[in-house]
DNA sequence: CGCAGATTTGAGATCTGTCAAGGGATGTGG
DNA sequence: CCACATCCCTTGACAGATCTCAAATCTGCG
């Protein structure tokens, strides 16, 4: 199995043995590829299938009757689509590709029985799920507490961290390729704020347009504007009792 | 032991056999309380605990230097505090009472212990885990793509209905222990235009304010006002597939 | 009673949204 | 190669929502 975005994710763990990787791989045998524009998850309809994002973009979704659509996450390379699905009947969201798509899929509940097979790929699995459910909550804070050239900036620095952790170059970081409505969408605000809020960073020198794609420039100033805190997206190891209690139960102090 | 808010939660999926119920009891010997305002879990600090809340209310926050908060979450009776805990070194979020707590509390690591000697509760905690995240993914659509009153009134309705499930009384679900600066902070504005949204409610007769404690008088008007659609809140039992994958793995379509 | 914290209100400043229109790039068909 | 359509970006003007500041009122409590 070649080494995919989630590989290098759950190498930094240096934690998995190579039963784990062997079950892993077991899920990752088929391939599902996805066209610009189209819908992998729709909306209120039903899902029993996970995705692993090995290759391009997409977004995560909700949209209203009279048209309003909130991004709730954008889903980048090494990123699990659906990791509950097994959980529920019917799915809340919608997912669409944002760029051509790589991914692996299989059935939800295959992801059950291989977590309950390997204890040590659960804790590594959920500790992906617990960074979703981080950068959730700082979505949640951008666009509670940040005005809108802060929110901007910080989500292009959120999302150059997340694509280097997958093992994206640093060059390629630094293109995103969605247009000023998906990140006006993402932002929770209106298409033409969003490209005033551009222009903005775009006057400073912190990014800029070309070929329709938004260029991150200088992510320094980008994190300045944003009083940006990494802390939510680091996490080089999982903390020393964890390793221990998979092994042995530890006793409670 | 006695019937808590996370048992009739899990007991609506009627899937936990008894020997999953004995295992999930072990976890729940040890108990916490902790007083109104006090700081159950420290931005930017260790934790390494997990736990349930019995009784009362607290809120998980980020805070910034200058002051801003947000409140990213209520957490109610029958939620799970730091279920990804054993994941990570430090928490990103303060966790703070909000009113007089009852919790069970045990080693994060535990939790690993238990999941994996039965994958049943796995699951039935999983389930839990995509609730919390559906609240998050509804948080962020909320606050971002709704005006003051629709998110006030969206807020009160989804408490609503979230106490229901926990097994607490209608009467007692209508009445919500934070104050109008709380309510702000988790719906990303001032506390002044807070308390201007909640007039327009109260006028209405949606709610109103008695003892310091906010008053939910008419859910159905609210939820009209919110334009509410609970399907993000709704599951009665976990899907078929779901239930016999745990038993035998099944085949591939 | 008097304090501390919570709610309420007004006024003005600021931010953000809406509407409307123009410009630029890209792709297609003639 | 041009005409045209489409999609996206950009801008201005104005309307509306929300924030900030400041002060008044209210409420529970010692």
């Amino acid at each position: 199995m070649r080494k995919t975005p989630l590989h290098r994710r759950l190498e930094t763990l240096q934690f998995l043995e190579p039963s784990d990787w062997t079950i892993l791989d077991g899920l990752l045998t088929r391939e599902e590829q996805a066209n610009e524009g189209e819908l992998i998850v729709l909306e209120n309809q039903e899902i029993n299938r996970t995705r692993i994002i090995h290759n391009g973009w997409a977004h995560r979704y909700k949209s209203f009757q009279d048209g309003r659509r909130q991004i709730i996450n954008l889903m980048l390379p090494g990123d699990i689509v659906g990791f509950y699905a097994v959980m529920r009947n019917r799915s809340d969201y919608g997912v669409e590709a944002l760029t051509p798509l790589e991914m692996s899929i299989f059935p939800a509940a295959d992801l059950i029985d291989a977590l309950s097979q390997a204890p040590r790929l659960m804790l590594a699995l959920s500790w992906i799920a617990s960074q979703s459910e981080r950068i959730l909550d700082e979505q949640i804070t951008r666009i509670g507490r940040r005005n809108a050239t802060e929110r901007m900036a910080h989500l292009f620095v959120e999302l150059f961290l997340r694509l280097r952790k997958a093992g994206i170059e640093e060059n390629e970081a630094c293109v995103l390729p969605m247009t000023q409505s998906v990140l006006a969408d993402t932002l929770g605000m209106s298409h033409v704020h969003a490209n005033r809020s551009f222009k903005s960073l775009s006057r400073d020198g912190g990014a800029s347009l070309a070929q329709g794609k938004i260029l991150l420039k200088d992510i320094d100033l980008l994190a300045m504007r944003a009083k940006f805190d990494a802390s939510y997206l680091e996490q080089t190891s999982l903390p020393k009792p964890t390793l221990k209690a998979v092994q042995e139960n530890e006793p409670f102090d």
